[in-house]
DNA sequence: TGGCCGATAAGAACCGGTTCATCAGGGGGA
DNA sequence: TCCCCCTGATGAACCGGTTCTTATCGGCCA
């Protein structure tokens, strides 16, 4: 009872393997009367393409490899990934490519992971997230002439092709409206301070605050792992200090609901001593209370985005070496409010 | 610049391609010196085996499918699904084993992207999760002969292998802990109904009720979609009837956490005029005010508990048919107390 | 010195497809 | 009537490994 092979079926149909061959795959050289005959009998036999077989003959993989270096327990946290994720499978499943997934140890580890993949010939491309400042995956890729897409800003990524959201524009439209809403002293809660889009956020926010006029705006920044303990840890240690700030910016929705956590513990009222601003909405920021005020991208529609990117690339087709995907925008809740008090 | 084959390496040496295989896989066959000649040989070259060519000798794709039939947006809200598949992630991964991972619109196509995975031989095995009642798909892969394990309670599994925790035993103890702290009404607000953990957690929960005595507890249970939206409606009827409960089980987080805010938002004191606890623990329920009492389990090791069934399953290996995980157990913090007032 | 055995290696077949070169046969044009 | 070309189909080579069969060589023992 094994599996069916082009051979059975050439066998019954009374024809050689390449006229299965060119049958089973509409190409030309039978006539229409044996290509009907040996396509009823393929599905008579329940047969099958064997992917190996066809792989070896130079066929892609019809798999995009995807290495994740992020520590288990965050990644439950973080819906990012999943979203991003789940946004890369629509555009996938359509074509019927499938997704190859491994989370790991190291950056080591998944340029390994990525190096046996490609050439095993297991993936047809990849991607690359969470770029730093001098990420030495973007010289292995390079090397393995692998189609990559990078997910993030162009800056670091070298020849690679990018898929990319301006963040400083997201991060300025967040200052002018705490500005105008009276905020004279704003801080924010960043990420890893080595991420490429961590550095491209903190000085967007640096040059919003001075461009709001000289010494108008006081800000200061603290850098975290994106954990709620480290926002809390964070918003805290901003809390108690002399010079407290009104607002608050932070890196993602879990540090800011710890964030509005420890201000209640604190019994600050939000957003009448303090304002909150997440990045990333989530269903978790509008089940708090008060909703948070949040920057809000639709993350599905930015892996579908990349995923066509990398599908062209693999195609061969003409495709921009950098694709800017819409930015995030201020969705205003109840997290922020006008600053209290004189100044 | 192409990728060098074993053919290459033969040339290089001297010797046969079959030679080659045998050294490179470490099998006798070859001399000790001709072995380590080959291997320096491949190395420098930078040899990698090309899988397909592997596979269609019949060797194992090394891969493992996961079909997933979630909405995208709900994946990124639930911890559960990333958390086990990173639980998944580090048992394969030390066996270098791949997850072929495919978000699905429904269970026929579950069951369609199984199928040919299986066909293609691009998979040695699979995970089935959330099985509901009447499962087309335990029929499905049982005629297929694929190695399944099934990630839930064997009920519905048939002869699939399967590896659970036992959801009663949390329930009662729950059930019975607010018992003890005097609750005489106690609502569950439930997940999808058809969902076989669905029907087994609302057995157990009414079962313990009435364990606790006759006519001594009363209780309710309604059913959701497990999304926030969905928990904070149904939470703000159970608090608006006439018979108010004074606990309610939800189970996931999200919706607990939602509940909390509609309490809030009633202006009803957690955990004095309500009790509330969330099946699953997450940073999520601890980082709100006040920390959400749970039943917490280790889903990361639950998965890596199936990877490993799984894994023993493609070796052929004996293995049980059913494995029990550790039960969930509640931790309890604020979010429960003592129920106000008497009766 | 001849024969036998084990170690080592070569060579070929095979896995299941794709694709190229080749060929038989029939129809049409000169 | 002859020749050429096109259609439909065949058979073989090939992809990159694994594995089985066969061959060679050297050493050991009678």
């Amino acid at each position: 009872m094994k599996r069916p092979t082009i051979a059975d079926i050439a066998r019954r149909a009374g024809v050689s393997k390449g006229a299965v061959s060119y049958a089973l795959n509409g190409q030309p050289g039978v006539s229409e009367a044996t290509r009907a005959n040996i396509l009823a009998i393929s599905k008579e036999l329940g047969w099958q393409p064997n992917s190996a077989a066809r792989a070896l003959n130079g066929a892609r993989a019809r798999t995009i490899g995807l290495a994740l270096f992020r520590p288990a327990r965050t990644l439950g946290m973080e819906p990012f990934f999943m979203e991003l994720i789940s946004g890369i499978e629509t555009e996938l499943a359509d074509r019927s490519y499938a997704l190859m997934l491994q989370v790991v140890a190291d950056h080591t580890q998944e340029i390994e992971v990525y190096r046996r993949w490609w050439g095993e010939g297991r993936v047809d491309g990849a991607f690359l997230v969470d770029l730093h400042l001098g990420d030495a995956r973007v010289e292995a890729m390079r090397s393995l002439n692998m189609p990559v897409v990078v997910i993030g800003h162009p800056s670091q990524a070298g020849p690679l092709s990018t898929v990319w959201s301006d963040d400083g524009l997201a991060i300025r439209e967040t200052v002018e409206y705490l500005v105008a809403l009276g905020h004279r002293s704003i801080a924010r809660v960043a990420g890893l301070p080595r991420l490429v889009h961590t550095t491209l956020r903190d000085q967007a926010f640096v040059q919003a605050c001075q461009d709001a006029g000289p010494g108008r705006v006081e800000h200061l920044i603290v850098h975290t792992d994106y954990t709620g303990e480290e926002g809390a840890r964070m918003t805290r240690r901003l809390l108690s200090s002399p010079r407290r700030p009104t607002a608050i910016v932070y890196d993602n929705d879990i540090m800011a609901v710890a964030g509005l956590s420890v201000a209640q513990e604190m019994v600050l009222d939000v957003p009448a001593d303090l304002s909150i601003v997440a990045w990333d909405d989530s269903p978790l920021s509008q089940v708090v209370r008060p909703p948070l005020t949040a920057l809000t991208r639709d993350i599905p529609a930015y892996g579908a985005c990349a995923a066509r990117q990398l599908l062209a690339l693999i195609a061969g087709e003409p495709a921009a070496l950098s694709v800017e995907d819409r930015p995030a925008t201020l969705i205003p809740r109840g997290s922020t409010g006008p600053a209290r008090g004189p100044r």
